[in-house]
DNA sequence: AACAACTTGCAAATGACTTGCAAAACCATG
DNA sequence: CATGGTTTTGCAAGTCATTTGCAAGTTGTT
């Protein structure tokens, strides 16, 4: 989602990051690229399955490790549960996260402040910074609002919304 | 590591936050005092074992979970592969942390910034945030000069180190 | 077309974490 | 400080997302 009109197609940025063209790489670049949501190896599995039957779960997770590796799709955690790797498309803006704990609606934002920490960090320490894992977690305003149920339950996934701070 | 001197007994924090005082629980809390590491559920099994020889490796992973809701204990996801539970002792001052992607080294941090965004997403989104996951990933100074190398595995944790950024 | 290098499907394996259950420990209460 | 309801523990057996070995199938290159 939020994908710039003039991007290559994926089997051009295939080429461009040096990895070999095949129909379960370019299926699965150009389904995170149509994905409203991040998805994860399963629920991406089960859409490439609707347009190339044969392929493999396997296939699917070796890939998304080659694809992550190129640069080409993002890998993300969310909510307190980090025990599922979701992905999204690398070809968008920067953001960050916010995930509700009680209806698993993400938030994705955007904020100069993290970049701002990251150079500070390179710049005091002389380290390298490669990746940045930023997720934040909490109740949505509606989950908050709602918060006079004791419940604690269902946390189903759902599509993301994408807002700018200040 | 970097208690406060002039903290309460794990049975006192144990008792205040209202959860049974059990000789695994209080062993634990101690051994996150007392570490200088980030520690996970085997390696706290481990040195659990040297004082408690009858201690069990499922009471571990309940008790961290028990400590973790009760806000004693911090859990913590590192690197690239989120696919661990780090823990540390809660009696210390917020922090962030940065991973060494070639040693494995650990550089805690402090900076406003992080508590700037989250003030400012409840702020302009109304969300009510519990939790946050930064952790940055990269090089450190020795690996980046290092860097001569074209090596990238053996990934040993190590001891952590404090900073205050500017 | 011919081949070396890389990928895939399939089935089996990993490994961190969880769970069912009966016995043991905790902590009011009397 | 004995009693007993409630919680916790040890042990053994799961769970489940992700990984891996291998033979057969593809890809990109000469
Ligand atoms: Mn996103
Ligand atoms: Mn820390
Ligand atoms: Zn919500
Ligand atoms: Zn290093």
């Amino acid at each position: 989602m939020n994908l710039n009109p003039s991007m290559p197609t994926p089997e051009e940025r295939l080429r461009a990051a040096g990895q070999r063209v095949t129909a379960p790489r370019v299926l699965l670049i150009r389904l995170l690229d149509e994905a409203e949501e991040h998805l994860d190896a399963e629920e991406l599995y089960r859409r490439a399955r609707r347009e190339l039957p044969s392929i493999n779960l396997s296939t699917v997770y070796r890939n998304l490790a080659v694809l992550k590796e190129a640069g080409l799709v993002e890998q993300r955690y969310f909510a307190r549960d980090h025990s599922r790797e979701y992905f999204e498309s690398a070809v968008q803006e920067e953001h960050y996260h916010f995930t509700c704990l009680s209806c698993g609606k993400v938030v994705e934002f955007e904020t100069p402040l993290i970049a701002k920490v990251r150079v500070d960090l390179e710049a005091q320490l002389g380290v390298d910074i490669r990746h940045a894992c930023i997720c934040f977690e909490g109740l949505c305003a509606e989950c908050a609002a709602a918060e006079k149920r004791t419940d604690a339950d269902g946390v189903a996934p759902q599509k993301s919304v994408r807002i700018q701070l200040s």
